[in-house]
DNA sequence: GTTAGCACTCTGAATGTTTGAGTGCTAAAG
DNA sequence: CTTTAGCACTCAAACATTCAGAGTGCTAAC
C-alpha cells in the first residue's frame, strides 16, 4: 500500500517546490504560459532567471511541467497540478462577506433535501463562477417515513413514499388484478407497520427478509406488497444538479470550439461524473486530496480539460452525497476548495437537523 | 387585415421564384453562399449564368437575398426564408421507414401526458438531428380528476392532484394551524365533491365562484380549502422538454464560438421560447406557415441564428400544446415540417384517446 | 552552485501576393 | 425587349515573408 507523507514528499527540494508553486499559481491566474523572467518578476525568490530556468528544466524532466513548444513558457502537467493541490497550495481563507453569503443562503427554510441541494448547486455556481454540482442524497441513506397508496385507475396505483429527508416521491405501479378500496387501506397499513424506517432503496429486500415471520392473511398482504414494491424503480433515483455550466465559456481555454464542445458533453455525461467523483472520494489514501479530480484524469473520454473539486456532505457523520464545482483544468483550486468545503459543512448541518427531530 | 394568396403572391414572377427556390435549397444543403454558376450547374433552368445574375441582383434589391460581401455568392435573408417556407417549398413526403419509426414509438403504452411528451421530444431529436421540443399540455386544458391531501408534518400538507391527462402532481402547502386527521378527511371529500372536472389552472377561482352557495359549516371548509389552494403554484407548471441541443454543434454555422454560445443560451431561454412559439401559432393569417419561426425573427436577443418549426397538438380538436424542432436558421424545412406535423398528429391521437374514456 | 551573456528557436502579428469565385456592366445576338 | 457572352473588377481566403518579442539552453565567469 502506498503511503504519503503529508508535508514532505522526497522527490522535490525546497527551491523546486517554490518554483513549481510559482508556475502553477501564475498560470492559474493569468492563463498564460509562464517563463523564467515572469517567475522572478512576480515572485521574490532571491535567485536569478537563469537559475529558475535550470530548475524549470529539471521539473520538466520530472514530468511536472510541460512546454507547448520550444521557446515558450511552461504550463503544469496533470502531475504538476496534482502535486500542487496535494502539497503546495494552502487553502485560502474565505472573506467575511463570502462566508456570510453562504450562511445566509442556508438560513432560508427548506424542508426537503432535494430542494436544498438544488439551491446548493445554484449557490456554488454563483459564488465560484464555475459550474456548481450537487448530488442528491444516496437512496440508501434515506429511510422510509411513510408510504401511501392511491388508486388512479382500476389497474394503476400511485405509490407515495415520504422519507426522513423530507422528500415525497411518487411512483406508478400496475396491478394484474384490480385492488378494491379496502384492500388498499389494509395494504397501506401493512406497508407502514412493517417498513417504517427501512432504507428506501431496499424496501422490497427488507420486506422479503421478514417474509417468513408472516402467516396466513398477513402473508397474502405481504405478497401483494412485494408485487407492488418490486415494480418501483427505487434504486436509481440519485440525480445530479448542475448549474452555471455556461459560465465556463468565459474562460479563455474554451475559446476553442473543440474544447467548448466538451462543456456540452457534460449534459450527457452526468451519470459518469457522479460515479467518478464518488469513487474518487472513496479511494482512500491515493492522494491527500482525493476529492479533487484534475482533467477528469483521462477517465471520461472527451472531458480531458475539465476538473472537479468535490466534497462529501454528511448526515450524522455518515457521508450521503457529494457537492462540488466543475471548471477548466486551470482553476483557482485554493479558493474553490475553501468554498466547497465550507458549503458542504452547511449542507451537512442542515440535513442533520432535518433528520434529527424525527417523531 | 392582411390577406395572403396561398399560391401566387404577386411580387415575384415565375423565374424569380425558381431562382429563389434554387438558392435557398442549395444553401440549405451545402451551407455555402450560392453563386450564379452554381445555380445553373445544379438546377436545370434553361438560362445562362448571366441571366441568373441579373435575377439575383433583383432579388437582392427586393430583400430576399443578401451578399456577405461584394463578390461572394448570395445567402437568403430572413425574408427570403420566409418566402421559401410560405410559398416555395413543397413539404417532403416521409419515407415508409420514417413513418414506421414514429408510429412504433407511439405504440408503447404511456399513461400520462408528461411522459408522452418527454418521449416525443426525444423522438424528434433523434429523427430530425436537431433539438427536439415538446411543451407539456397547458394547465388550462387539464381537468381535475381527483385531489388528495396528506399530512406530512403538523403544519406541512402534501396536495396531490390527478388530472384527466393522467398526470399526478404533488405540491406542498403550509398551514397556519395544524389540521387534525378527520379535518383532512372531510376537506378532501369537500374538494373532490366540488372541484371534480374544474380546470386545474383555475381551481381556486372555481371555488371562489361557487363560494356564495355554501353555508355555515361547508363555508368553513371552503375557506380552509381556499387557503390551501391559493398557496399552490398551479398556473405556471407548463414546461418545455428540450432534447438533443448538442446536435446543433454538428452544423458548420456553430463552428464560430460566438454562435455556439447561442446554443447554450437556450438552456436559460426556455420560457421565452415557449411563449414565442405559442404566440406565433396563435397569430393567425400573418403567414401561411406561422408555426415556423425563422431566426427567432429577432425576438429573442441572443438567438438570432436559431429557427423553430412547431406544430400544435390537440385534444378533441382543441389545441393544448406545441411540439417542434429547433435548429440553425439554415434548416431542411421541407423535411422537418413533415416530421413535425406527422408526429403532432400522433400525439393528438394518443392524448385524445387518453382523455376519451373517462369514467 | 549561481549568474550574466549570448546565440538560437519559435510564435504571433503585420504585411504583401496570388488565386479563384463571383459580380456588374456592356455590347452583341436572338 | 430579353438573353447571353465577354471582360474588367472586387474581395476573401490561402499562402509566403518579415519582424519583434519572449523564452530557452549553453557556456564561461564569479
Amino acid at each position: 500500500m502506498v503511503f504519503f507523507m503529508k508535508q514532505h514528499p522526497q522527490d522535490l527540494n525546497e527551491r523546486e517546490r517554490q518554483i513549481l508553486h510559482a508556475v502553477v499559481h501564475s498560470y492559474i491566474t493569468t492563463a498564460e504560459p509562464v517563463g523564467s523572467r515572469t517567475v522572478v518578476k512576480r515572485f521574490d525568490l532571491g535567485v536569478s532567471a537563469a537559475t529558475v530556468r535550470n530548475v524549470m528544466a529539471d521539473l520538466e524532466d520530472l514530468g511536472y511541467l510541460q512546454q507547448l513548444h520550444t521557446s515558450s513558457g511552461r504550463v503544469p502537467t496533470d502531475q504538476g497540478y496534482r502535486y500542487y493541490v496535494d502539497y503546495l497550495m494552502h487553502v485560502q481563507q474565505l472573506t467575511l462577506s463570502e462566508r456570510q453569503r453562504i450562511e445566509k443562503e442556508f438560513m432560508a427554510r427548506v424542508d426537503d433535501a432535494d430542494s436544498l441541494l438544488r439551491q446548493t448547486s445554484h449557490l456554488l455556481a454563483l459564488i465560484s463562477h464555475q459550474a456548481g454540482l450537487a448530488e442528491t442524497p444516496a437512496e440508501g441513506s434515506a429511510l422510509t417515513q411513510r408510504i401511501e397508496l392511491l388508486s388512479l385507475a382500476p389497474e394503476r396505483l400511485a405509490v407515495l413514499i415520504l422519507d426522513n429527508l423530507g422528500r415525497l416521491r411518487t411512483y406508478t405501479a400496475y396491478m394484474e388484478t384490480p385492488l378494491r378500496s379496502d384492500d388498499i387501506t389494509s395494504l397501506t397499513r401493512f406497508l407502514n407497520d412493517n417498513l417504517h424506517g427501512a432504507p428506501v432503496e431496499r424496501l422490497s429486500a427488507s420486506l422479503e427478509a421478514r417474509l417468513r415471520e408472516f402467516m396466513d392473511d398477513r402473508r397474502r398482504l405481504a405478497d401483494q406488497a412485494l408485487q407492488v414494491l418490486r415494480m418501483l424503480p427505487l434504486e436509481r433515483t440519485t440525480q445530479l444538479y448542475m448549474e452555471g455550466a455556461n459560465q465556463l465559456f468565459e474562460q479563455p481555454e474554451f475559446r476553442d470550439i473543440a474544447k467548448a464542445r466538451q462543456v456540452f458533453g457534460l449534459l450527457d455525461a452526468q451519470d459518469r461524473i457522479i460515479s467518478l467523483i464518488r469513487s474518487a472520494a472513496e479511494a482512500e489514501g491515493t492522494h491527500p486530496r482525493n476529492s479533487i479530480l484534475i482533467g477528469i484524469e483521462g477517465k471520461i473520454q472527451g472531458l480531458e480539460d475539465i476538473s472537479v473539486i468535490a466534497a462529501p456532505y454528511k448526515v450524522n457523520d455518515e457521508t450521503v452525497g457529494m457537492i462540488g464545482v466543475l471548471g477548466p483544468r486551470r482553476m483557482p483550486y485554493s479558493r474553490l476548495t475553501a468554498i466547497v468545503d465550507y458549503t458542504a459543512k452547511f449542507v451537512s448541518r442542515v440535513l442533520t437537523q432535518m433528520v434529527g427531530p424525527k417523531k
